[in-house]
DNA sequence: CGAAAACGATTACTCCTGTAATCCTTATGA
DNA sequence: TCATAAGGATTACAGGAGTAATCGTTTTCG
């Protein structure tokens, strides 16, 4: 599989986006993240520049705009951040970081509900 | 509580070494951090310099040498880490981020058994 | 038609990181 | 005693990241 590009902190902000619906043009992207605390439109571009030369993104044009889209899947980027983490941060042993995230928080009933699902002895197909 | 000082990839190696035990010297970071793939003895001395501007580890001069030791705790740097990866990657969602790590990998019963645990509706004292 | 708006491309600039080498001072062994 | 080793401090330097401004070109509105 192609080597998954190093996505820094906030580029994954773009990457979200553009995994939650694409193509988007620029101004769509830059739409999508003005909530309150948004960076200046040339940020984005910036940002959507440097994605598109580190092959996250890639790019359609359409008349003199571009339409992104993701060229690396979410859950490659997801699954390399997660290992990195568990690396770094705990050494690469999973069980820690369960009982971290588990007690970082009160879980709901529900929640706990669909953990234990988790947890089954599923498939042994 | 003090601010978390930003610990780099890098530097967690590092700071890793002085939780397990302090306090050390460079001379025993150095070693302890021997295992085959170890930086050059002078980028430690870099690393453990920045971390101690940083304020993630002070030190006591002992002759000519120092010893250093810890001033963040490490459960204090894993929360903030921890947080910033759940923001990051799971949109601050801490159901998909626990599945994902639940199924990243295939579980021993036993940790199956110990996590089933900390599902356990605990306190209610 | 012509000025302004809108696009992406390029350039800017500072701080952080990784990875050391060099410098200065002091302790040490020959 | 004197060159050298050993400590930490300072300096180095390229590449990544955050955050934009500027440039050149094309579209578009008045």
């Amino acid at each position: 599989m192609k080597p998954i590009p190093r996505i820094s902190e906030a580029e994954w902000a773009i990457m979200k986006i553009c995994w939650s619906q694409s193509p988007l043009t620029s101004q769509e992207v830059i739409r999508l993240l003005s909530s309150g605390d948004a960076w200046h439109p040339k940020t984005v571009k910036t940002l959507l520049n440097r994605l598109v030369k580190k092959g996250a993104l890639g790019f359609e044009k359409v008349g003199r705009a571009y339409l992104y889209e993701p060229l690396v899947a979410e859950s490659d980027c997801v699954t390399a951040q997660s290992k990195s983490f568990l690396d770094r941060v705990f050494g690469g042993s999973l069980m820690p970081l369960l009982a971290h995230f588990v007690e970082s928080r009160k879980l709901s009933p529900k929640e706990m509900g669909e953990l234990r699902e988790l947890l089954k002895p599923k498939d042994k197909k």
